[in-house]
DNA sequence: ATCTATTTTAC
RNA sequence: UUUGUAAAAUAGAU
């Protein structure tokens, strides 16, 4: 707790030690992902990496790493919409993975219990037993409250003030800042990026989760039965009309105190069997746990 | 404990 | 073409 402190201070020589680097390096070759802007792909990195070794870590150490732009990328949403990409280089994959691995030790512990997505050791299945849990209590209207493009709406300055509650090596900071702000490359058009993260480079999860850790812990001052996933969160009370004042209250929390943008027309209340969380309804959950209880003899025309 | 490969799910 | 993180399963290397 207090000593984290005086060792958070030189973080940066974690993130630049050589085995840190080359396990980031390995990562992101495992990945097997595409190039930025810089047409580097992952099997040029190696090569690229030893060259460039020395004179990156001094730009790392003295936080004068300046990352390139990501490269835009449109892939199409399931729902027809397109979500947009963005490809950081793939040196710059490395950077921010070697950041994460140094971080995510020290932040990860301080998120809620209600949060399950982008987290070690944690899964969409805990999620769904936690939402058994809160339907069986008796919490069978779910409030299912959508932000719109949550990565893209991300107030940068707000996120490095409670980044600092974690982190308060001052260059890793600014590394992390000039990732936000190192802006996008559509085509041949440059975007400055004022706020959001992009969609594609390795801190932005736990980003998005440091964030919105501040609604989970708003939600548990309020002590409301919440479950979170990423931007994807159901909050679980006990009424319809429990469930429309929980919404409005907490959009206006959203809105207001994380300049967030709720999506009105995908939020909802409803209750828990009509709703789908994590590609999971309650009702057929509860209809598999029913079929497992009851012993069915002859049912099954497979082998057993 | 580290790493490689393949597949699936979630956002 | 299409990025990222996490989880699970399987095969394997040290």
């Amino acid at each position: 707790m207090k000593e984290q402190d005086g060792i958070n201070i030189n973080l940066i020589d974690k993130v630049i030690a050589n085995n840190n680097l080359w396990r980031a390096y390995k990562k992101v070759k495992a990945n097997n992902g595409a190039p930025g802007i810089d047409g580097i792909t992952v099997v040029q990195l190696k090569s690229h990496m030893k060259k460039y070794f020395e004179p990156l870590k001094k730009k790392l150490k003295d936080g004068t790493y300046q990352p390139q732009p990501v490269k835009r990328v449109a892939i199409p949403k399931p729902d027809g919409s397109k979500r947009y990409l963005g490809i950081p280089s793939v040196l710059d994959r490395v950077v921010q993975q070697a950041i994460l691995q140094v971080i995510e030790p020290i932040i990860d512990p301080h998120f809620s219990e209600h949060s399950f997505g982008f987290r070690k050791g944690r899964n969409a299945h805990q999620a769904i037993i936690l939402a058994e849990k809160y339907y069986e209590e008796g919490y069978r209207v779910v409030v299912d409250c959508d932000l719109k493009s949550y990565f893209d709406t991300i107030h940068h300055q707000r996120l490095r003030a409670y980044l600092e509650e974690f982190i308060s090596d001052k260059i890793v900071l600014k590394l992390i800042w000039k990732f936000l702000r190192s802006g996008i490359l559509d085509r041949d058009i440059y975007i400055e990026t004022k706020e959001g993260a992009p969609q594609g480079g390795p801190l932005s999860p736990i980003l998005a989760n440091v964030y919105l850790n501040k609604l989970d812990r708003e939600l548990e001052k309020r002590e409301h039965r919440f479950i979170r996933y990423a931007d994807d969160f159901v909050i679980y009370v006990k009424s319809k009309r429990a469930g429309e004042r929980v919404m409005e209250s907490v959009s206006k929390f959203i809105e207001q105190d994380l300049q967030l943008v709720i999506n009105q027309n995908k939020s909802k209340v409803c209750g828990a069997t009509t709703s789908t969380f994590l590609g999971f309804n309650i009702q057929n959950l509860m209809g598999k746990l029913d079929a497992d209880q009851v012993s069915r003899p002859n049912n099954d025309s497979k082998t057993s």
